[in-house]
RNA sequence: GGCCCAGUGGCUCAGUUGGUUAGAGCGCCGCCCUGUCACGGCGGAGGCCGUCGGUUCGAGUCCGAUCUGGGUCGCCA
């Protein structure tokens, strides 16, 4: 688009060689000043790039200092070939300023240098903001959230998918995080609340008959941050579809992923490509002892519990025995590195053996391994000359964390995690039910309106423990970046799913009317996902705090520190709205 | 809500077993410098050591509380 007006010519993307020996003018901020008396430098900076200008009159220096914004008319000259900056764009070429206008000036001294504004304490960081938003590595990363959004709406356009907003004034939902509410000013006592997610909307538009769905959409959640989760409000690419399977939601989920992957990873990244491999939530714990798998690790976690019950290792007996087999030379000091982690997560020690030329193993441990079983440990745990392996026994929860800690540990330790490399899974067959340890009563695991595997005949029938969900999540790189599920569209089945869970109809009917009533009239069988945005843009980017990727982000304890939300608002405005404030 | 870490000029940090006047780099201000690009040189200003209380002859330093920020557990259907 062509920018010029009485501000400037050109922006500093166009500006290049072809504009040599041309008089012009461009508008930006003074990066720096580099004043040598009879001559003097200004970095000229603007969205897309820095220019040096070259000021031989000192006389316009005046005025100037670092992040005035300024309009500069001169004209552009080749650098001397010595000169040039290969750092810059513009770098062979500068422009000789003949007039500078200040447009806004500076008043104060700046809180941080631009430059190094990463470096600065985050919290002054983000009441200044606007500033920090100047420098280069910052804005990038904001405008590269802007070109993956516009990639997604556009993919998903391309796959057939609407685009639809759903309200964000709405009605409170009883399950699930904190809600923010909202009070009605026109219902005394009542409210709104912003959604936590646009789930009972967007399956009421399946029950609409809009065939596949999708929106950019804020979520709200009244709840504490984490580095990698953003207090207040988030985004996801929300989709749903209509007549759908699982399969069908990850052919379109892998697809999505995989482009916008391959579209915006670094340079030499590898992408999962399509499908994706599935894993079972019952193996991820068992071989990646998390549901978060990492596969650019390879180690792999193996069951060794029924095997030593045959053996006369007492701390193994009556436990879940879990093992790591690794092929690598690994020092005394290795050894004592990795005990320290162990007994750092709280493990009594860490029992190993290693496998010598002969087969025979070394270790403590193998004087508990009557003779008769060490060929079938052999074969059971698959090891070969110059392995060495690690035992994990506890409880079966505690087994699988420990184990899934010290996967990853040895991954790294030895080196073993794959670079430049974002591998995706689906982790799916999540239970549909699990014990409330407080009420030792089934409640729901992940989502009330997933669809039970097996249907109304299992919830019939089963032990409501054993039931599976058609419920799955996309896992990359070991971070969760999507939910998803088919949807539990059948009034009945809905029903006796609550039911289950302890709610009768009527409470259904109270906290879930819309889709109670909406699955009366031939509701279709849909199913859909949710990958959020702003994890996607921190892989991607290799940020690890999710404030690197959002323009304005919220403090921790969920205060907007550059315009002081939640603040105060007028005794007229709380008046209008039936809220008396409790001292 | 629990636990851990941090808070010292504008920014990033140092500050000894508690001991005179709290330092450095960068930034800022002034002067010098005609080819730098995080230019260079000389000089200068700038601090209630987060806040409140306590111990002590004496506190940036020790103790207690509190505030703010970060991380984490809980929480996040």
């Amino acid at each position: 688009m062509d920018v010029k007006n009485c501000y400037r010519d050109l922006t500093i993307r166009d500006i290049g060689e072809g504009q040599i020996g041309k008089t012009l003018r461009v508008a930006g901020w003074v990066e720096n000043i580099r004043d040598h008396g009879g001559v003097s430098f200004v970095d000229l900076r603007d969205m897309y790039g820095v220019l040096q200008v070259v000021l031989r009159n000192t006389a316009l220096l005046k005025g100037l200092t670092r992040e005035t914004c300024v309009s500069i008319e001169g004209v552009v000259e080749k650098r001397e070939e010595d000169t040039y900056n290969p750092r810059l764009l513009t770098g062979t070429i500068e422009l000789e300023a003949k007039q500078i206008t200040v447009l806004g000036k500076v008043y104060q001294q700046l809180p941080f240098e631009i430059m190094t504004s990463r470096e600065t304490r985050e919290e002054v960081r983000l009441i200044y903001r606007y500033l920090d938003l100047r420098n280069a590595k910052v804005r990038d990363n904001i405008l590269f959230r802007s070109q993956v959004i516009a990639f997604l709406r556009q993919k998903m356009t391309q796959m057939g998918f609407v685009e639809i907003q759903t309200p964000i004034l709405c009605a409170s939902s009883p399950e699930g995080a904190r809600d923010y509410i909202v009070p009605s000013r026109r219902f005394k006592g009542k409210f709104y609340a912003l959604p936590q997610a646009p789930q009972q909307y967007k399956q009421l538009l399946m029950a609409s008959g809009i065939d596949r769905y999708f929106q950019i959409a804020p979520c709200f959640r009244d709840e504490d941050a984490r580095a990698d989760r953003s207090p207040g409000e988030f985004y996801q690419l929300d989709f749903e579809m209509s007549f759908a399977t699982q399969e069908d939601v990850f052919r379109a989920g892998e697809e999505v992923l995989t482009a916008v992957f391959e579209q915006f990873a670094p340079e030499g990244y590898g992408v999962t490509k399509a499908p994706y491999p599935v894993i079972s939530y019952q193996q991820a714990m068992l071989e990646f002892g998390t549901d978060k798998p990492d596969l650019r690790n390879p180690l792999r976690i193996m069951d060794l519990t029924d095997f030593f019950q045959k053996c006369t290792f007492k701390p193994f007996l009556g436990r879940t025995v879990r093992a790591i087999r690794v092929h690598a030379d690994m020092s005394r000091g290795f050894h004592e590195k990795l005990l320290d982690f162990a007994t750092g997560m709280g493990m009594g020690g860490l029992g190993y053996l290693e496998v010598a030329e002969d087969l025979t193993y070394r270790g403590p441990i193998d004087k508990f391994i009557p003779g008769e079983l060490k060929e079938e440990f052999r074969r059971t745990a698959g090891l070969q000359v110059g392995d060495t392996i690690f035992f994990i026994a506890d409880r079966e929860e505690r087994a699988n964390e420990y184990a899934g800690k010290l996967r990853v540990r040895l991954g790294e330790m030895l080196g073993l995690v794959e670079e430049k490399a974002f591998r995706f899974c689906y982790v799916n067959d999540f239970p549909m039910y699990e014990l409330d340890p407080d009420t030792k009563q089934p409640a729901f695991t992940h989502n009330p309106f997933s669809m039970p595997q097996g249907g109304l005949e299992a919830l019939e029938t089963k032990d409501p423990l054993d039931i599976l969900a058609y419920q799955y999540d996309i896992v990359c790189n070991g971070v969760e970046l999507s939910s998803g599920a088919v949807r539990n569209h059948d009034r009945d089945i809905m029903v006796k799913a609550f039911e289950i869970a302890g709610y009768d109809e009527e409470a259904l009917k109270e906290k879930f009317g819309a889709l109670y009533q909406a699955f009366q009239f031939g509701a279709p069988p849909h199913a859909g996902m949710a990958p959020g945005v702003d994890r996607m843009l921190m892989l991607l980017r290799g940020e690890e705090n999710i404030r690197e990727v959002i323009a304005f982000p919220m403090s921790g304890s969920g205060q907007d520190l550059l315009c002081g939300a939640p603040g105060e608002v007028t005794e007229k405005q709380l008046r209008e709205a039936h809220i008396r404030v409790r001292d």
